[in-house]
DNA sequence: GTGAAAGCGCTAACAC
DNA sequence: GTGTTAGCGCTTTCAC
């Protein structure tokens, strides 16, 4: 009630006269023990509800089925999503997850990955800040013994699993969605440069222009945050210029969001003068008025996936690094429907 | 590299050629220990890139540095938005969070509570399940000793520390806005029952009746789940009855997103013929078309303050347990306004 | 089949 | 100021 002094082997075993190594024994099913003792083991167990005390056996046996998560935000819909996925498959396993949110900020994230306790910690999850290019910290762990699987957005310098959406596939999709739809003039609103999905993107919509013949025009591809706030900066700049597109692929659904809101403020009719596409399939881009065109990233899957992966690599420390690259779904909505 | 064989106080002590309780003592600035030999060991502890072995600190000190949090959901802006408050808090003070997803789901959160490795847990944060009334798995954790405290669902038969929204005033306030902008006919479209705060926003809703002598109409008030499709069912009901209410108070702002989508799709001008309040101040309402009036719920703040009662409560045993309830704040947008 | 004893990495009481 | 020792709760040889 008070002091919490929790049952522990001993209480067991002195309760039953017997050895404390008996009852770890008889707890772990392991060696031969009779079925009489064993018995008699589980229903004490039961009766003073006894839990194990993972700090003993983490100490002993140098594991401890707790798993760090590191990433950039969880006010989202994408990582929110992910960690689902991470906690559904963490679960199955008897696995906990280890929450750490360094809020966008690379002298956080280096900082908790400095200080993460490596010996109560089998493996970690982590999706990089948006500009950390430096990843030694990260690459530390790894020398250290405890594996590291990377998700959405990965340190390309370092070599472990990773796993993303086609990050490539899905912009290409999604610009030549556009010009199908008659779109020419498509610019593009993208994120940080430093990162890996970002330049993916990017490589996906020249790729599209490219095929389809279409001029590429540098002033119409403008990098910044990824916040819904710069989608609408971003767009007011484009609807600046002399030379006006006629579409905006927006690298996710938030800035494809601000985008929207800004045509709309501007008296733009969305779809018909100005198409927009997204990537993420946020659930708002199908509230938002007009709905959003975009392209469905698979979110819990990839939460899934990485924890699986992770998993893989803490059982077999020689688990060969896999890259798993799942596809995204393009979703035709309002915003890029041209009635003409 | 491989079989990971972390340093520890053992190795620096060899490396110095002292004790390891002296490495101890200098680490922890406890005890007088030497300048000289304290500096030293600081030395040798960055070359060696030393990192404290959490498990045997929380075997001897009984205590783990960790803290728990039970929730049912992180897929949404509120609960995402109350952990990040939670995270920064328990970071400042040095704790890590271990996350545990209910699901909505009764058993599973029993599940979770029974099987919680006690000893491994400095404290636990909670927010019940819809359904779960029944609470022994949770108070069974406080009489082993360790401290729990509830946020926004709490169980009102547990005496512990709670942090929650003003559920009654803002949902007094939000029925009276709507009641001065001239509606009358005021639905409630509410959330599973057994919730306490389910309650006290009906208790709001009837008591802003009460005051302006507007008759209460019981098949104006349904219960169901929190979802948006719950909020767009619980729409087309009232839309079907003889007697049509002129404005929805939703019990959250993901039931009025349900509402107002229902409400456009049946081509009914909202604000005017039927006018929309939502509750959580979700990031959706500024989004969508007409905006939501909705009453902010101080989602960061209540994760900051039911984290550092929780602290306390771990830090003194005896810490005399304390109900915070935060103010909301109305938010008025398109869905309330009438021109007329 | 079961017990005794050592040890995981650390802290704390007790010496000196 | 520092070393020695015991012990946190558990697993694991090694005996018997």
């Amino acid at each position: 009630m008070n002091r919490r002094h929790l049952v522990t082997l001993k209480d067991i075993a002195r309760e039953l006269g017997i050895s404390v190594a008996t009852v770890s024994r008889a707890l772990r099913d392991t060696y031969d023990v009779s079925e009489e003792t064993k018995n008699s083991v589980l229903t004490k167990v039961k009766e003073l509800n006894y839990r194990p005390n993972f700090n003993a056996m983490g100490l002993v046996n140098h594991k401890s089925h707790n798993i760090a998560v590191i990433l950039p935000t969880i006010t989202n819909y994408y990582f929110s999503t992910v960690i689902t996925g991470i906690q559904y498959t963490a679960y199955k396993n008897a696995y906990n997850i280890i929450l750490h949110v360094t809020g966008e900020s690379p002298e956080r994230e280096i900082t908790i990955a400095k200080e993460l306790p490596l010996s109560s910690i089998d493996g970690v999850l982590v999706s990089v800040t948006s500009e950390s290019n430096k990843c030694d910290h990260l690459q530390e762990i790894i020398d250290n013994g405890v594996p590291v699987v990377f998700f959405d957005r990965v340190a390309e310098s370092i070599k472990t699993s990773k796993v993303m959406q086609n990050d490539y596939e899905g912009a290409f999709t999604a610009v030549e969605h556009l010009i199908k739809r008659g779109y020419r003039k498509i610019a593009h609103i993208s994120g940080p440069f430093s990162l890996a999905f970002t330049k993916e993107r990017l490589r996906g919509y020249l790729t599209a222009l490219k095929k389809h013949k279409i001029p590429f025009n540098q002033n119409w591809v403008i990098h910044s945050e990824f916040n819904q706030e710069s989608g609408g900066a971003d767009t007011y700049k484009l609807l600046s210029m002399r030379d006006r597109p006629d579409a905006i692929f927006a690298v996710n659904d938030r800035k494809a969001v601000g985008a929207i809101l800004t045509l709309k403020k501007k008296g733009i009719r969305i779809g018909q003068e100005i198409g927009v596409i997204g990537f993420t399939n946020d659930p708002v881009s199908a509230i938002i008025s007009p709905s959003l065109t975009t392209v469905e990233e698979p979110a819990s899957a990839i939460g899934e996936k990485s924890c699986e992966l992770l998993l893989k690599h803490i059982s077999k420390k020689d688990f060969i690094p896999e890259e798993v690259i799942l596809k995204g779904k393009l979703i035709a909505r309002e915003s890029t429907s041209r009635t003409s």
